[in-house]
DNA sequence: TAACTGTACTATTACATATAATACAGTATA
DNA sequence: TATACTGTATTATATGTAATAGTACAGTTA
C-alpha cells in the first residue's frame, strides 16, 4: 500500500505525504474513510512514529485528512482540501514546471494530452 | 535582478537555482550570456560565495550552464539541458501538480489556457 | 604585476530530520 | 471494569544538510 524508497532524496514525512495524498487523488481512499493510524503504519514501514505524525498533521494542515482523539486519522472532504489549498503555490509549480518541460523541447501535444487524460480519469 | 525572499521556506542555493533557470526559461540570458560571478553575486546578495557555488554547481549539472576557469560562469544552449535533464521528474512533478488542481476543482480550461500561454510567449 | 575569475579545502554553527522512550487522554470492546 | 487500541505531548539524542568563515591555488585579462 505506502512503501518507502531509500534512493529518493526527500526526507521520509515527504514521501508519506504525497504517498497519502496520491491515493485519495486517485480514489483508493475516500471521504470519511479510516487511514493507517500512527502505530499501525509506523510499524508497517518500520520507522518511528512521530515521523508519521509529522506527515499526518501536515496533511491535516492541508486539509486532505482530519483526526478523531482515540479513533484515528480519516480522509476529509474535497471542499476541505479546496478550502485550505495553497492555490498560488500550485499554480506557479505548474508553471514553472511546464515552462521548463516546453523550453527543453517537449511538444505541447503531449502536455494537452496529459491533461486531457488527468481531468478525464479523475472521478468528480 | 536577483532577489531572496526570506519567508521563503527553501533553502538559499534552491532559490537561487530556480531564479537563474528562470532567466533562462524567460529568454532573459541567452546561450553564450555570462552571468554574475560567484564573488559578485554573493557580495551582491550578502550571502556566502560556497552557497552561490552549490547553487552554480547544480545548474552546471543540469546542463543550464557551465563554467570556464579564470573567466567565469555562461549560459548553456537548449541542446545542453535537454541532454541532462530529467523528464521522467518533471513530467511526475507535472502530473501530480495538475491532478492535485484537478481534484480541487480547478476548472480544465483554466489549465489548458496556461498551456497556450506558455508554448505561444516561450520564444523558441 | 594587479585584479579579476573558478576551484578546493577545513572548521564551525545552526537547523531540520529522525529516532527513542515515556506519559496522558479519549474510544471501543470483551 | 479492564484491556487494548486510538491520538497527543514531551524530552533527549544522533545525524545530515545548509550556511558561514577563512584560506589557498590556478587560470584569465588588462
Amino acid at each position: 500500500m505506502i512503501s518507502l524508497d531509500f534512493r529518493d532524496s526527500r526526507s521520509i514525512y515527504e514521501q508519506i505525504c504525497d504517498k497519502v495524498k496520491k491515493l485519495i487523488l486517485e480514489g483508493a481512499l475516500s471521504e470519511g474513510d479510516k487511514i493507517m493510524s500512527v502505530r499501525e503504519l509506523a510499524s508497517s514501514l518500520t520507522i518511528n512514529p512521530n515521523t508519521i505524525v509529522k506527515a499526518y498533521k501536515q496533511l491535516e494542515n492541508e486539509g486532505y485528512i482530519y483526526s478523531v482523539q482515540g479513533k484515528g486519522y480519516f480522509v476529509a472532504g474535497r471542499k476541505s482540501a479546496a478550502k485550505d489549498a495553497d492555490f498560488g503555490a500550485l499554480f506557479d509549480t505548474a508553471r514553472a514546471t511546464l515552462s521548463e518541460l516546453c523550453f527543453l523541447g517537449t511538444e505541447k501535444d503531449t502536455v494537452t494530452r496529459m491533461v486531457d487524460d488527468i481531468w478525464k480519469e479523475m472521478k468528480r
